[in-house]
Parts: structure tokens; sequence; C-alpha cells
DNA sequence: CTGTAACCGAGACGGTACGTCCGGTCTTCGG
DNA sequence: CCGAAGACCGGACGTACCGTCTCGGTTACAG
């Protein structure tokens, strides 16, 4: 998200980088990520305007990275494998399940799933960084799973994923329901029963 | 969502609202949500900004107005009972992909599902009008076939029904793959075995 | 100056048209033409920048309008005519003089003799406005001392009225000396030699 | 002009120098003094605005370099001393008439005449570097003349000299009329009628 | 012949102001 | 009193430059 062709990113002040980022999640975290403004993060951040244009395309891009930076742990994600498969699913779906209610990702993350409906480019980047990692090391999971014949060989393993990962999803972003760990739990055992045998 | 204390609604002048709804549509239609604005609404519809105010308190309740105009055929939504569950099912989850993928509504519907993060008035109205007549009604239908003992007796069907919607939904504002009605059944397929026994 | 063609200038207000050429006068005043900016006439005037740009093109403008404000009483400008020539004369080019040290008037007026430099708009609105009834004046005063025999009937009136007018602004934009009355009584008893018979 | 306290003169680039001169009278002279930006100055000149601020303090000071390369042939000003008075004072008032209409001079020298009043520092240059040596010149072939009895030995030079320019830089700087040689002249003829007898 | 200290091109930086767009309020006028 | 029109105050946009600072690189003199 942070390369551009123009500036000389060998240049760059990596102290600016970072007081943008957080100034970027403190607001969005404190006031909103629509009632955040550029210019409120510069000014937080004691930064010009043209430091943020320089280096990032949007408000979006900004959030973005400051989000990646706060995952920044996560970068190896992976599924357990102990050998118990609904065990080690129900252990990466509590996870994210509270990731999803932490407060201090929940604005800022959340904000970020709408703002994808009008940047086809950071779309993009969000699937690859920020979904992507937990869906496709889950669906590796199951994979394992096939080829010990703990669920059945046939299944298509996107859409296993998605009847794990959905729920939870539907209820964040819909708000139909709070997401929880017992929630996870309740998808991840009912989950089980379509994919075994 | 239209009323207001203030003015009188029975001098309203239907003209104007209708005007001013279809504008919304077709800009939002046209533009994207975000670039639309009020004031461009105002001035297609050729109507003042302040007939706007005046009944609606911000552009999301415009353009939820609008969408729920569009889709007032489905009122009475029910879910067919022809005593094949799966059928259904994927007649449901189906007339689901199909809204999701119709261009009319793709655009105001998905910013609408993601501006009710930031509007709790919006969000009520949202879950109450527009999802919530589908989930009610295949939650009735699985309440149905559990006491025709189709599917588990025990089931929570609040965690069955999102199993359904969850990937569909998933797939549609996560951009991870298009929604189709393929994939609705394969979906229905797979949440079955889950249900079943 | 003040005219545009979009808004609708019956519906303008006087308020904040006052406010702003008083805003304008007061901070070229304080801190000269070029360091104030219509951003700060803006927020002394209490007003939105749109209010500024909607009735006047450019920050000359503003300040031309505030001068010609200030300047008002001037309107039907003519020069005496005791019958004495010279001391007519005298009278003229020192209420000229004391204007142009007069430190109300003297940044704004300065700094919009040299803006015209830039825009040719302005240009003919200060010569028509600011320059021209002066100049007229005296010319006419000139004239009628050509028919009582009182000056050489074949003068060129408009390089006479130079000679009287150009020693003063010579001093006045190009600061080689101190205007004064005392001048401008040197400049007319030189320029009468000039003129008689 | 051009003299700061740190740098050392010695290792001054002759190349940078001339480069940002030649740039800052072109772009001058094709977009205006007002538009023309030291950024701007740098990228034609090829060369860091560093190597600007390091040796000139502002824009005017550059440009009003940048005008004293263009005229530096005139630096042993003097008037001509035929004997005939009228004579060498219309050759030199044409010289500047000409100067003033030169359109290679015009624009830059006139933007010069405008930043006098903000910097005053630049306005003794101003005055000791371009307009004292004309004005300097003429006084003393005036006072030659007082000598030789061609004009009135009592009269103030410095007044008689503004009767001969005044007019001229009235016309160019208020935009009263054209200047031209034959209005050189005629202001003059009619100067030289104050300072006779 | 080699530091090392300056100037140099380049351009990132914290800032200020630009001129525009739009939000939400207020005012005027016609029906 | 509603509705159209649109002026108003205000805040943010994204851009252009300001004047300062920091980075290699390239002379040019001192040791």
């Amino acid at each position: 998200m942070s390369e551009a062709r123009g500036p000389d990113p060998t240049r760059r002040s990596e102290r600016s980088r970072t007081a943008i980022l957080s100034a970027a999640i403190e607001l969005v975290t404190e006031s909103g990520y629509a009632k955040t403004s550029i210019e409120a993060i510069a000014a937080r951040a004691g930064v010009g305007k043209q430091t943020i244009y320089r280096w990032w395309p949007s408000k979006a891009a900004v959030v973005f990275d400051a989000v990646l930076d706060l995952t920044k742990g996560q970068q190896g994600f992976s599924v357990l494998e102990t050998g118990d498969l609904k065990e080690d699913l129900k252990q990466v779906l509590r996870a994210t399940a509270e990731e999803l209610t932490n407060p201090r990702m929940d604005v800022s993350f959340r904000a970020l799933a709408l703002e994808i409906q009008y940047d086809a480019n950071l779309a993009s980047h969000w699937r690859e960084k920020m979904l992507g990692p937990a869906l496709d090391a889950t669906k590796d999971r199951l994979r394992s799973a096939q080829h010990s014949g703990e669920i059945d060989a046939d299944l298509d393993l996107d859409v296993a994923v998605e009847l794990l990962y959905g729920p939870l999803y539907h209820r964040w972003l819909l708000q139909t329901a709070p997401v929880s760990v017992e929630h996870a739990d309740a998808v991840v055992d009912l989950a089980m029963r379509a994919m075994s045998r």
C-alpha cells in the first residue's frame, strides 16, 4: 500500500511514517473513520499534509497500513495441527472472533472492510494481507485433514472455509448478533458435521 | 426512516419525495455511494436541499428509503414449503444470490450494508426491513423441518441460518469470490449435511 | 468590481460585505498587502471563504472595493475655481499629497496602484474610479484657464496634468523622496511657469 | 544584492549563477512575476533550490540581479552635453521611454518597481543601481546648464528632474496612456518652458 | 595523493494558503 | 406553511510553494 513511483523511498522519514500511522489509529479509534480527516492526522502527527499525500493515495490506504502495523505479529500465520481437527479449528476461529471484538481493531478494521467497496486496489491488498493468511491457513489445515481421512476428500474447501468464517463475518458486519468465542465454537461444531465422513 | 417530528407529513409533496428517491438511486448507481452528495441529489431531483433535510436525517436514510422502494415487492416474504427442504432452501438462497448480483441493487445495497456501521438507528431499520424478512422466513422453514423430522431437533437455528447466508455475504461484502447461484447451491448442499440427522 | 454573473445580488448579505471590506482594510494596514491572505480576511470577518470567492474574483478586487468604500466621500470630485489658478492647483495637489501620506490609505492604495500591473480588468476600474476623477477635474480646471487666457491655449492638457501629478506619484511609488504639501506647492510653482503665457 | 555572510563566494559556480538568472528572466517574461516561483526557477535552471537560497534572500533579489545583468551596458551612464540642453534631455528621456517599452525589460522591471514596496533593502539597491544613474546624470546635466545660464539658477533641480521623469513613470506605472518617444519629447518641450529664464 | 570541507543537484520535510466542494442552517419568495 | 432556490458559515479536500534540512556526488585546496 505504501509504494509510489515518484518519491524516493530511501529518503523517507521513518519518524514521520510512524507518527502518521499512530495518529491515524488513534483518531479512528477516538472519533470513527468517517470523522477522521487527513488534515487531522497530519496535525496530530506533527507532519505536513503533503507528507501523507506523498506516500499514500488516500485515507483508507493510511489506515490500512496502520492496521497492518498493528497486526504485524500474525505474519507467519498458520493453524495448529494437533491431530484434533475440531479443536484446531476452534482455536483459529476463536482467535478471529477475538480480533473482531478487540476494540483496538474493531473500528479501523470494519471501516476498511467498508472502504474496499470503493477502491479495487485497496481491496486486493486487503484480501491478500488481512483476510488471506487466515483463510489460506485454514484451508491448508482442512486439506491436511482430507489426507488423513478425517474429512470428506470430495469437499470443496473454498466453500468449507466460508462455512466457518461466513457466520462470524455475517454477525460482525451485518450486526445481527454479537460475535463471541462461544459462537465460534458453535459454528465449528456445526460445520464439522457437514465436513465429516 | 422517513418521519421527523417537525414538519406536517400530510402536506408533503409526493412529487418531490419520488424525485428525490429516484435521483438518489440513479446517482448512487452511476457514481457510487461515497461520491454522491446530497447537493447533487437535490439538484438532480430539482428540489431544494432543505426539502431533503426536512424529511431525512442523512444521505444514508435517503438511499435506504430509495432501496426500500425498489424492493417493495418482496413485502410478504416467505420460503416455499414444497416438502423438499433442500430444494426450498436452494430456491431462497438462489433468490438472494440473484439480488446481490443485480446491478440495480448491488451498489446501493452494499453501501447501506456497510453504512450501518456508523448509524445505529439506520442499522436497526436495516435489519428489520431488509435483512430480517429473509432470515426469519428461512428460520421458519427450518423450524418446520425440525417438526417434520427432516433435520435435527437440537439444532441452533440462528447458527444454521448463518451457515446458509454467511458464505454468500462473505463473498459479497469481502469480495473474496463472485456470488452466483451455483455457489448458493453448493452452500445449501454442504449445510444440509450439517443439519440432517 | 463587485458584480458576477452567477449569484443573485439581491440576496447578498450586507453584513458580510461590510465585515469583509473592513477586515481587508484592517489586515492590509496591519500586515501589508502581500501578507494578507483571503483566508485571514474571511476569518477576521467571521465569514466563509466561499462568501468572498462568490462576490470577488481576487484579493485585489476585495481591497479595491474596500479602498473605494473609504474614499466614497470624494464622489463628486472637482477642483475649486476661485479665479486664482495657481492657488486652485495647489489646493488639489496638496489634497492628493495628503491622501498619499494618510497612513490609513497609503498601504492599500499603493498595493492597488501596483497590483493593476497584473490585472487588466482591475486596472481599468482603477483608472476610472480612483485616478480618473482627480485627473479629469484637474484637466477641466486647466481647460477653463485656457478659455480665460490664464494659460497657453495650445497647451497639451494631458501632458500638463502629468507635469503636475507625475512628480508626486514618482516620489510616492518609486520612493525617491517623501511626498509632502511643500513638495506639492513646489511642483505647482514650477509647472505653472511651463503653462503660463 | 548578491553577497551573504555564510558561503564562500570564491567557490561559487558561475554556471549555476548564470543559469538561474536566465531562467528567472525567461519565466518572468513568459508567465509574469507573480506566477514565477523559486521552485520553477530552480527546475528550469537545473539547480537545487538551496543554491538559490544560498546566494539570494528572495525571488525579488534574483530578478533584480537578472535585470541588472541585462542592463549592465548602461554602467557609466551619463547625459550628452552637446550644448543644446533640450536636445540632450530629449535624447535621455527617449532612451528611458524605450527602455520602459522594451518587452524584454518591461515585465521584470515593472515587477521590481512593485516589489520595492515590501522590501526596504531591495528598495535602496533599486534606487541606487536602477533609477539613480539616470536621475543623477540628468541632474548633473541640469546643473551644468545652470552654470552656463541656460536655465534659472534658482531652480530646485530635484523637482526639475521629477518634472521630466514623473510624467513618463506616471504613464508607465499607472497605465494612463502609452509611453512613447513622442510623449518624451512633448514632456521635454513643456518642462523646458518651466526651467528656462 | 589524499583527506576533508565546501558547493552542488535533488528532493523530503513541516508548514501556510490556495481555490473548490459540500455539509447543514437560514432566508426569501411564490403558490 | 410547503417547496424551490440558493446564500451563508464552516471544515476538509488535494495542490502548489515556501524556506529549511539532509542526502550522496563532485570539486578544490591543505596536509
